[in-house]
DNA sequence: CTTCTGGAAGTATTC
DNA sequence: TGGAATACTTCCAGA
């Protein structure tokens, strides 16, 4: 767990304060479950890990993991968290002129040589073209951010009622202040400098990846505090979990807490004490302080914003300084003036876990994107947006019959083993063009940019995610970062995030979130990997089964049916199990291997007793939806390949992520749809199915996402995820998962097998639909065999399953 | 001329 | 400890 849990963003202390009068509204917030909302078994997909901190934290979403396992206080608390550099430069660019603005970055204190050169703001990530730090785009665009920065979740001391410039409630560092105090002038120059410069990478000399980074040569830093583009000492949320992870007790936590809430008080412009040590070197309670700064979590938050705590919040928008002259720049098409519809102070921090429905709302991602995307380097230009197998990812929310509409806001997250978080490495980027339908504008949440988008009730809730690209950060800047203890080498898998706040009538706010399947980032893991798709002619399959302790218990290669493979298919058969009498379901897991460190991750494979002829295939994170069958022959992507000898290093057991209810499998002549949450292909079976090999194999494929609820009532072909009733989020992977090596393994899962019907044949599906070809069942000498086709990319995986039983 | 991409060379880390 | 293998970034070039 502490591995699981030892870090986690935000949050950090929480400590039990007296809450000044707080509005209703937002009392309601912090101490109803209600803001986020919901049973946690109704979030599948958004739940990296049924633990026992979860279920602690199971009464509020809202609260982050706590490594100790301690249970988040229900009572208003304090939250120390690293500052963002952020939000101060949101608030200048959305504030200010853009001459003014300007030159406001340009005097940004810099306290954190390692500051991270965020992109999102200053450059290229944020602009339309990733090599220029000022563009009309950029400019365009930060007229209509929403100050994030007022957030109580940044700071409890700044009032979203401040002025634009925010020259009051300064922060512990002047750096927060958008007024901008005399300090170090960063030109464009210098910031491009610093950035054009390869030598960017801050140790120039080989890094170490070690936590302590003790091996992180400081000196040799490249980045001069004062020259760092605005890099605000706290940096992500992510400091405070580190925070808790490093600190040994409740006392240090709480000193800490309090030194932070000094400085933030008494500190103009943030002192580090630190400054110059590499931040991975110094993980100490009183460094940490230094650079923390006070956060009220929604609670507590509100005393700092009481003022807000009105329907009409105009003012968090930019627009009121932005309508107010600040700003002369061409209005957006779509009117972001709002207000209402958007309450940035209530707003959960982007680590915390949050479901994807509650009570009538459902966030759900209609269409998943790709499995692999290029992300472009602030040195490139822009690799273009994430897109789906058919056109862009869609989102959509249902059950909202509001008029109102709502900012569906966009986040590049993780997609490891580890509860969702912002992705340190990766940055949302901002897509504009004549290609792109969707209007959007960038704003930012602590270190992470955060794209918003208009879920306008015309459009039924629904946005086509094609204004959103990924911008990759050098690994060298990031891992400076103060209190940043991720690596980024071989961290390239992400998800998008989506979220979508929602104000009903009573004052309360729910807050969704739905998180896209993994997405992998890099241009050689795309190439190399067995995504779905590059599979070479020595790629194998391999059947692992691992006890506990990790060790091997079975393994075997699949067997290759070359003859039946077409390009990019794989046709695999199911190897039987050792044990050829289970009377439980066994797990293994299953891969792909095209070389020594090319491997897929995991695929949950389970054998179950013949009894239960069913076979679901369960890909790794996110998913719920089965794929149940009675298989004997397994057909995966890839081309013929030949056998190689299984190299297989146990990968880091996956922590299963969120309890998804395994759907009923409901007997009946037809496939239909069993849950909201996957669909279902419930086949009769014959009452003694004879079974081949292994009596049943069943695999159990997952995937995040949603669903097409309506009922498979035509088993023949399938055409797109779209129409498919298997829609929803068919991703596959089958036989070829997408995954790095190092990513997140199957996790451990129990439940889902449990649904599996023992008199009829299901299977569910729950991928991205725009992955799923097609699907279709063929009668074929009285043995079913039911085809899926998922093309990834370039290349398609064939999944063939056959059974011995008839289609009614 | 700019943006989008696919490739791949050059550099940084690991093995 | 040096070379090979990998992974990460930066460049190039064509569309």
């Amino acid at each position: 767990n502490q591995n699981a849990f030892g870090y986690t963003p935000n949050v950090t202390l929480s400590l039990p304060l007296s809450a000044p009068c707080l509005p209703s509204q937002y009392h309601s917030l912090q101490s109803s479950p209600t803001i986020s909302v919901t049973e946690p078994h109704l979030h599948q997909g958004n739940f990296d890990s049924p633990s026992p901190q979860d279920e602690l934290r199971a009464s509020g979403y809202y609260s982050s993991p706590r490594p100790n396992g301690a249970p988040a206080l229900e009572s208003p608390r304090i939250e120390i968290t690293a500052y963002s550099q952020f939000a101060e430069e949101e608030v200048e660019e959305s504030a200010l002129p853009v001459a003014k603005r300007v030159n406001s970055i340009v005097t940004l204190t810099l306290p954190n040589a390692d500051g991270y050169r965020d992109p999102s703001c200053l450059s290229p990530a944020s602009s339309v073209s990733s090599r220029s730090c000022h563009s009309e785009a950029s400019s365009y665009e930060s007229s209509f951010s929403y100050n994030y920065d007022n957030s109580p979740q940044n700071s409890p001391w700044q009032s979203p009622s401040v002025s634009p410039k925010g020259s009051t409630l300064a922060l512990p560092g002047d750096a927060h202040s958008p007024a901008g105090s005399p300090r170090t002038s960063i030109t464009e120059d210098t910031w491009m400098g610093q950035r054009g410069s390869r030598p960017n990478s801050p140790c120039g000399a080989k890094r170490k990846y070690s936590f302590n980074g003790s091996g992180t040569p400081h000196n040799k830093y490249p980045y001069s505090p004062t020259h760092s583009p605005g890099l605000s000492p706290q940096t992500s949320p992510r400091l405070s979990v580190t925070d808790e992870t490093w600190l040994p007790n409740t006392n240090q936590y709480t000193n800490s807490a309090i030194l932070a809430a000094i400085n933030a008080l008494t500190t103009d412009g943030m002192v580090d004490l630190t400054e110059g040590i590499p931040t991975k070197a110094r993980k100490t309670s009183l460094e940490h302080s230094a650079m923390l700064s006070l956060k009220v979590e929604p609670l507590s938050e509100e005393m700092g914003h009481s003022e807000l705590c009105t329907e009409d919040r105009p003012g968090l928008k930019k627009e009121g300084g932005y309508g107010g002259g600040f700003l002369d720049v061409p209005q957006h098409p779509y009117s972001w003036a709002k207000p209402k519809t958007y309450i940035s102070p209530s707003l959960p921090a982007l680590d915390w876990q949050l479901p994807s429905s509650s009570g009538q709302y459902s966030l759900q991602i209609e269409v998943q994107p790709r499995s692999h995307h290029r992300a472009h380097y602030e040195t490139e230009g822009s690799r273009g947006a994430v897109k789906a197998l058919t056109g862009h990812p869609v989102v959509q929310l249902h059950g909202y019959m509001e008029s109102e509409p709502l900012t569906l806001q966009l986040f590049i997250g993780t997609a490891d083993d580890r509860l969702l978080r912002p992705h340190a490495f990766y940055q949302v980027h901002r897509i504009t063009g004549k290609t792109v339908s969707t209007p959007s504008h960038e704003a930012l949440h602590n270190n992470t940019k955060v794209l918003e988008i208009p879920l306008l009730p015309e459009n039924n809730m629904r946005a086509i995610i094609d204004c959103a690209g990924i911008l990759k950060l050098r690994n060298s800047d990031i891992e400076l970062r103060k209190g940043e203890t991720d690596i980024g080498r071989k961290n390239t898998r992400v998800r998008m995030v989506f979220r979508v706040h929602i104000t009903q009538s009573s004052g309360r706010m729910v807050s969704l979130q739905a998180s896209s399947n993994p997405i992998e980032c890099s241009q050689r893991s795309a190439q190399e990997l067995p995504l779905g798709h590059n599979f070479q002619p020595d790629s194998k399959v391999l059947f692992v089964e691992k006890a506990q302790d990790g060790h091997h218990l079975w393994e075997t290669e699949a067997k290759v049916d070359r003859d039946g493979s077409k390009p990019n298919t794989l046709l695999v058969e199911v190897p039987p199990y050792r044990n050829q009498r289970l009377s439980t379901p066994v797990h293994v897991n299953f891969y792909v291997c095209n070389g020594k460190r090319k491997r897929s991750q995991y695929q949950r494979f389970t054998f179950v007793p013949a009894t239960v002829p069913t076979i679901k295939t369960e890909p790794h994170d996110d998913f719920d939806s089965p794929l149940t069958l009675t298989p004997i022959i397994l057909s995966g992507p890839g081309t013929g390949f030949s056998p190689v000898p299984p190299t297989p290093p146990p990968p880091p057991q996956r922590v299963s992520p969120k309890p998804a209810p395994v759907p009923p499998a409901s007997p009946g002549p037809k496939l239909h749809s069993l849950s909201p949450t996957a669909t279902t292909c419930a086949l009769p079976l014959p009452p003694q199915q004879p079974l081949v090999v292994p009596p049943h194999v069943s695999i159990i494929q997952e995937t995040p996402g949603r669903f097409a609820a309506s009922p498979l009532s035509q088993p023949s072909t399938l055409n797109n995820g779209l129409q498919s009733p298997f829609s929803a989020n068919a991703t596959t992977t089958l036989p070829a998962p997408s995954a790095s090596p190092l990513a997140p393994q199957p996790k451990e899962r129990s439940r889902d097998e449990a649904s599996v019907p023992s008199q009829a044949l299901s299977v569910s599906i729950k991928q991205e639909p725009q992955e799923l070809d097609q699907m279709y069942l063929d009668d074929g000498d009285s043995i079913l065999s039911l085809h899926i086709v998922v093309s990834f990319g370039k290349t398609v995986l064939h999944l063939c399953v056959k059974a011995f039983f008839c289609v009614i």
